[in-house]
DNA sequence: TTTTATTTGGTACGAGCGTATCATGAAAGC
DNA sequence: GCTTTCATGATACGCTCGTACCAAATAAAA
């Protein structure tokens, strides 16, 4: 079967690959991640990334799974740095991993954001992958927001899953914003702690 | 020179076919609109489009001009359909325009996000056509927000421009969740006429 | 009516794309 | 040692794209 690779190890060969990918698109754009381009990127001849990846499709899929554990490795870095784990330093950590403001964020949300039009006109993809990320992000803050809630760090009055739905939204529309050239990084993360900082406040603003 | 047009409109030519590039982004997205593509959506011959248009990028140019111009008008249209034109009524009703909530608002939605990840790949389309919207509407809703708090309807210590920001980027965010499937229009208004009303509650939320 | 400029149509060209095909070197099994 | 399988390479095919070219109608001007 596939006991034991004869010459090379094919998982890391396909990760050489949909890393090549993933710099191209973060880079140049998705569109521009031709199959030509990659081989290049990847520094393989073409027929060595249609024998890893029959299709590009197939290609793509992996390489948004090699997006999705950096995008997630990133998030948990995000919130460690934070210290110790509450539903302050989750909601912050994971908000703020996700807001283009240093070299890397800019390279993942980038190659995100390609993935995520794709998706618009090829909807099949999002299917094959079942990349339902803003969902879980979404019920994962709004139970932070009920723990912050009970131990009187937000107003008992917010209703946390409208709120860590408007919170996911503001933060993607921002990431948006900032990889449109409307503003840099910074300002994004002062608008997005602007936001955390008035509904962590407890009961009252400021 | 051009004094009188021989047999048909331009103008009017212009607009039947750079319409017919708005319905194909709004529908099939606007990768799909190639020459040939619009040509036949337009009803007209390709040869017809390259009279009109010498180029794609000037049709991209004058249906993103096309677009805008129904972009406001829908805006100022939700404004009015709000009643008396005051700091509330301006910021709600821009803000859930530019959600895809009815058939309409998702073309527009639809075509304006085709543009804008255009603009990521291609920033000189933007650069010609000087679309910096979402500026121009947060400094907008930034002095809403300012007249609202003279008026005791808004808190006096929010920040009304990060504020205004933030509605922007939140409006962005939640229509791309829309587009993508995420949740349906109804489900975002609701999201943003919660940050809204929580915001237009005075000193105290609720 | 003849001329001329404007408006339309059909088609071809060169480039880039994903994919398929043919061919070859190197390791593994008998 | 020979054969079979894996790994790599070079190249070709069919398609679509934006654009260019050639030609024919038709309305305005003379």
């Amino acid at each position: 079967m596939k006991a034991v690779p004869k010459r090379v190890d094919h998982e890391q060969r396909r990760r050489q690959i949909g890393e090549a990918l993933l710099r191209i698109a973060s880079t140049r754009g998705l569109q521009s991640a031709t199959m030509r381009e990659v081989a290049a990127e990847a520094g393989v001849s073409l027929r060595l990334v249609q024998y890893y990846f029959h299709t590009k499709e197939q290609l793509l899929v992996a390489a948004l799974a090699y997006l999705g554990e950096q995008l997630t490795d990133r998030v948990s870095a995000s919130i460690r740095a934070l210290g110790p784990v509450t539903p302050r330093t989750v909601v912050y950590g994971t908000l703020t991993a996700a807001l283009p403001t240093d070299e890397e964020s800019v390279r993942l949300t980038r190659a995100y954001t390609g993935f995520y039009t794709l998706v618009f006109s090829e909807p099949e993809l999002g299917e094959r992958h079942g990349a339902t990320y803003p969902d879980k992000l979404e019920s994962l803050l709004a139970k932070q927001i009920t723990l912050a809630q009970e131990a009187g760090e937000v107003a008992s009055d917010v209703d946390p899953v409208l709120t860590a739905a408007a919170l996911v939204a503001l933060t993607h529309g921002l990431g948006s914003s900032v990889l449109g050239g409307q503003r840099d990084g910074a300002a994004a993360l002062r608008i997005l702690e602007y936001q955390l900082d008035r509904l962590f406040s407890g009961n009252r603003p400021g």
